[in-house]
DNA sequence: CATTTATGTCAGCCATGTTGACTTTTTTCG
DNA sequence: CGAAAAAAGTCAACATGGCTGACATAAATG
């Protein structure tokens, strides 16, 4: 922030017609402009982690997310991606091919249905990976333990409902989707069931 | 999301040499990989809500930071805003100019310093920037009453947490400062005092 | 009067999003 | 089987919003 001292001259515009910062009045609903720019810092500050990493190896936002995606669903097709980034493949197919080409990502034609390209993260790709989520957890578990015991849950009860009501089953189920399967891969299999794709994708 | 089924065969690649959601050993840091994933999908549901109404009017995010910290900070000089903002003059100026031009932005002489260009909302302006809060204070609103009485200010605590040590202040007072003035404007003088600048800016 | 400050501007580059059109390969279904 | 649909990839063109570098102007400051 370096340096932000405002301190305007307090001299409303001409054809002033707002009150901007009056007392809400009985059943009026109450601007929450604190938190509407804490939630703007606290992002920039969230991403800008990544960057400084990011910027040393020729990357962007879209490669860490990318990645960060392929390393929590191991195998997933490109248009599982697609769906969660919301993004077009054209994007999307710029930064792959790059992480293809530099050995972070290996693409491999699906097995059962060989249309489809599956996403893995080579070791190279995985190491990037963790160290990004190393970094943010680390902002965050800094920021709960300063806030008190009770905070994670909080913190993610509060995230959760800041997200659209009908995005947050598919969200909460994406999440521990992923928790289970690295909890599969890390305990079972080194090896593992040929690739099994599922049979419900339900559109709503 | 509309449609997130990813279901990864959970084939770890050939040269796998990461657990990624072992049980965090003693001592290991735990990664909060959850909290990372529902931050960046709150974030963007966050920032979609103005993205619809600016496209509208042919505007995209950078207008509307422009227009919120305006908003908070009437009078304030372009410098002030390159700090908040943290780009640069010519990437604030392409946005600024057609907010100007297109009479969302009054922007006038200083007074004691006639360098400086001192920026109000016109009416117009403040009007879309009233929009912007209404929608994204709809938001908040809605996620706090989801989650309890006291979410209110946990969530400011955790956001203010989410920040650099050493932004923090800054930030605090960068809001405290807008609510003063904003609180002065509405109870006191329809008109004011000449501009008045600060005296004190120090760089850290 | 020399310097610094605040602002603005031109030119060009980069990252990352978008549409639209089209191809190839493979699967699915009538 | 053969048509249609699905998964992926590609090319071209464009928009947004960052960036750097180089300058220009006006006004304040020493």
């Amino acid at each position: 922030m370096a340096d932000i001292n405002v301190s305007a001259p307090s001299r409303p515009a001409k054809g002033d017609s707002s009150a901007p910062a009056r007392a809400p009045a009985a059943g009026e609903a109450e601007p929450l402009i604190d938190l509407i720019e804490l939630f703007f810092f606290a992002y920039r500050n969230f991403v800008s982690d990544p960057d400084e990493i990011l910027q040393g190896i020729g990357f962007g936002r879209a490669h860490h997310r990318v990645l960060h995606f392929v390393s929590r669903h191991p195998g997933m097709r490109v248009t599982d991606l697609l769906d969660i980034l919301r993004i077009t493949k054209q994007s999307l197919g710029r930064v792959l091919r790059e992480l293809v080409d530099q050995g972070f990502i290996d693409s491999r034609a699906g097995s059962s249905d060989r249309r489809q390209r599956l996403l893995y993260l080579t070791p190279k790709g995985e190491a990037l990976a963790q160290e990004f989520v190393s970094i943010q957890s680390h902002r965050l578990r800094r920021a709960l333990a300063e806030c008190g015991p009770d905070m994670r849950e909080s913190a993610r009860r509060f995230l959760v409902a800041m997200i659209d009501p009908e995005d947050r089953g598919p969200v909460e189920k994406l999440i521990a989707r992923a928790d289970q399967q690295a909890e599969a891969r890390a305990s079972g299999a080194v090896k593992a069931p040929a690739d099994k794709r599922a049979t419900a994708r339900p559109t709503g």
